[in-house]
DNA sequence: CACCACCCCTGGACGC
DNA sequence: TGCGTCCAGGGGTGGT
């Protein structure tokens, strides 16, 4: 389950190989999994109403081009050709990015660069998606503006301008992109526990200085995920298969009805915006605060 | 507009 | 051992 912590995982690690070398060819073994310019943004494959995919030239795919830099936004990760096309990859629930000459399971698209380096994108469950752009400035138009702030350097003005006037619940919230992006499952609940709020408050009910404490809250745990390379729950593996380790120092996601790090209570699950949510009824009261 | 249920998909865990 | 069932959830879509 990639969120913000493995996907820059992932880009540190494979800047150092990818930048400054050509593409020499690309192979697409699953077409639904592209999306070209003028595909919904969606991936046709996902919409309910049948879309005719617009012809996937390999062009697109950056073949004959030159990598020249890995952004990341969110849980989303854009490779950059500088004067050409850039594209973005999502990945899902299952994908991964992996530098190897043997194959992997569920390969979808394959790059083949100069040098015999061999990078793929392989995603069991498809849920992930290759979005291709004309340039990095169309991605970010695209893409990346209907999301929030990255969740890595989100300060306290911004989290309280996207809670203000929402009654959904904080975790709620935190889930959703367009409000921050980069926070999934793992650490919505890692970064509540670790503030100290209960995950059911309405996010328009959060004190200025709760908002502090949240917003810090979320850069820690993801500073500290990255230099853990990461959670390796089921599926994520960094480019040359080595797992995570955070997973290890997880204090309350998977962990319901064991007892509480901090104060020995038993752990609590229930579930909000359709999302199992763990979290301690002792350190994480739902009191609401008048604002 | 805000919010939420539903859906896409498959591997792994678990019960019998 | 094997098979059926449930669960995980990112994020878009459509309904309320």
């Amino acid at each position: 389950m990639p969120e913000l912590a493995e996907v820059e995982t992932l880009r540190r690690a494979l800047a150092p190989v990818l930048i400054g070398r050509k593409v020499e060819r690309v192979v697409v073994r699953t077409r639904s999994i592209v999306a070209a310019p003028g595909d919904p943004l969606a991936g046709f494959s996902r919409t309910r109403t049948r879309v005719r995919p617009r012809p996937l030239r390999r062009a697109m795919l950056l073949e004959g081009c030159a990598i020249r830099r890995l952004e990341r936004h969110g849980k989303q990760l854009a490779v950059d050709t500088g004067d050409g096309p850039a594209i973005c990859v999502q990945l899902g629930m299952t994908g991964g990015l992996s530098i190897a000459e043997a194959s992997r399971p569920h390969e979808h698209v394959i790059w083949l660069l100069e040098g015999g380096v061999r990078l793929a994108f392989s995603d069991a469950r498809r849920f992930g998606l290759i979005g291709c752009h004309t340039s990095f400035e169309d991605l970010r138009e695209r893409r990346w503006a209907s999301l929030g702030p990255d969740a890595l350097t989100i300060r306290a003005e911004q989290l309280a301008r996207a809670c203000a006037g929402s009654g959904r619940p904080i975790k709620a919230l935190l889930l959703d992109q367009s409000a921050l992006a980069g926070v999934g499952n793992i650490y919505a609940d890692e970064s509540l526990f670790l503030a100290g709020i209960n995950p059911t408050i309405p996010a328009d009910r959060l004190s200025p200085e709760r908002l502090r404490t949240l917003a810090g809250a979320i850069r820690r745990v993801l500073r500290d995920a990255i230099r853990a390379g990461g959670s390796s729950i089921r599926d994520f593996r960094t480019i040359d298969e080595a797992p995570g380790r955070y997973q290890s120092l997880h204090r309350v996601y998977a962990r319901a009805g064991q007892p509480c790090v901090r104060c020995g209570s038993t752990l609590e699950s229930r579930m909000i915006a359709q999302r199992r949510t763990v979290f301690c009824r002792t350190c994480q009261r739902p009191t609401i605060e008048a604002v």
